[in-house]
DNA sequence: CTTAACCTTGACGTACGCGTTAACTTACCG
DNA sequence: CGGTAAGTTAACGCGTACGTCAAGGTTAAG
């Protein structure tokens, strides 16, 4: 009976610890036809593959795949405008890496102005949700103090019951 | 041809202007399948009727759907989860209807226990989302604050290009 | 009484976000 | 080399949150 086979390649260079689709569902959280369907859709870039055709995860997935949980689970977008915050990020990404290239100085403009619009209007909703996620927490802490002194109305009644 | 019906009922007591399916629908911005929908699953109480069987609905179930509505767009909660939060307010309006009524302690004690623990339940799933998109919040700013810096640097060299 | 606007209850359709087999291949252990 | 755990694609299924007819009843105006 096989033990359990070696997650990670690569036995002696660890210049990267490439993970497996297995090794990353459990690690993420997510069901390995999550991954697969979130490639499908683009919000992961293809992997890298095994020869065999097995998939081959960086530990920069796996963060991504954190933090598309945490927008989709948290704050309720939809896995299309997650797909446009990924997208923006990696603009980002290349930019930063062909920043110092002689490429075209006004396309490289064009590229940081659209990115920027990108990141204002996630920061609007952002800030929009912040605002009506703030009003509910007063709302419902009023709410609890309101318990709070109701309860203890009715310990004074139950008091007043007993004796 | 008949010009529009009237909206209000009631002609001369202008006690409670109830709506038809149609004004709801209008001034919320769903549509009446949704408040339908919204019925059958138990996030609107059913409305009272015109003798027709037209649904009429009050002030407060337009409130109400906006409440929903801000809910599910902004929150990202599911129809399941608003569902118990307008639960629980309704019975904090039934506590506070039958607050002074002498029915058993007891009993009322252990309503606004749980009311108070669901209570505490959005405030811990609000304070969670709070605290990400805050975390969210300050990374879209760096990051704008990047590209403005960035924007910054290409005009530079712009200049020094063209001269 | 007619008619247009408005409403009613089904009932089937749809987009999203995966779950769940099925049928097969690949990788490692002994 | 064989067995088994892990992976692959393909395809159908499912729950949520409604959209969209269809067929008809109700209401108010003319």
């Amino acid at each position: 009976m096989a033990i359990k086979r070696t997650p990670t390649l690569e036995p002696e260079s660890q210049e990267q610890a490439y993970l497996q689709i297995g090794e990353v569902a459990e690690r993420t959280g997510v069901t390995q036809r999550t991954l697969r369907f979130y490639e499908e859709r683009g919000l992961l870039k293809p992997p890298s593959r095994l020869d065999g055709g097995f998939r081959l995860y960086s530990e920069d997935d796996v963060r991504r795949v954190e933090q598309i949980k945490r927008l989709q689970s948290l704050l309720g977008f939809t896995l299309a405008e997650i797909k446009e915050m990924v997208e923006a990020n990696e603009v980002k990404m290349q930019i930063r890496a062909t920043y110092r290239k002689d490429a075209a100085v006004s396309e490289r403009r064009a590229k940081l102005l659209k990115a920027k619009q990108v990141t204002e209007g996630q920061l609007a909703v952002i800030k929009q949700k912040l605002g009506a996620l703030q009003e509910m927490n007063g709302h419902l802490e009023e709410k609890l103090a309101q318990y709070d002194s109701w309860l203890e109305g009715l310990v004074e009644q139950e008091k007043a019951q007993t004796v």
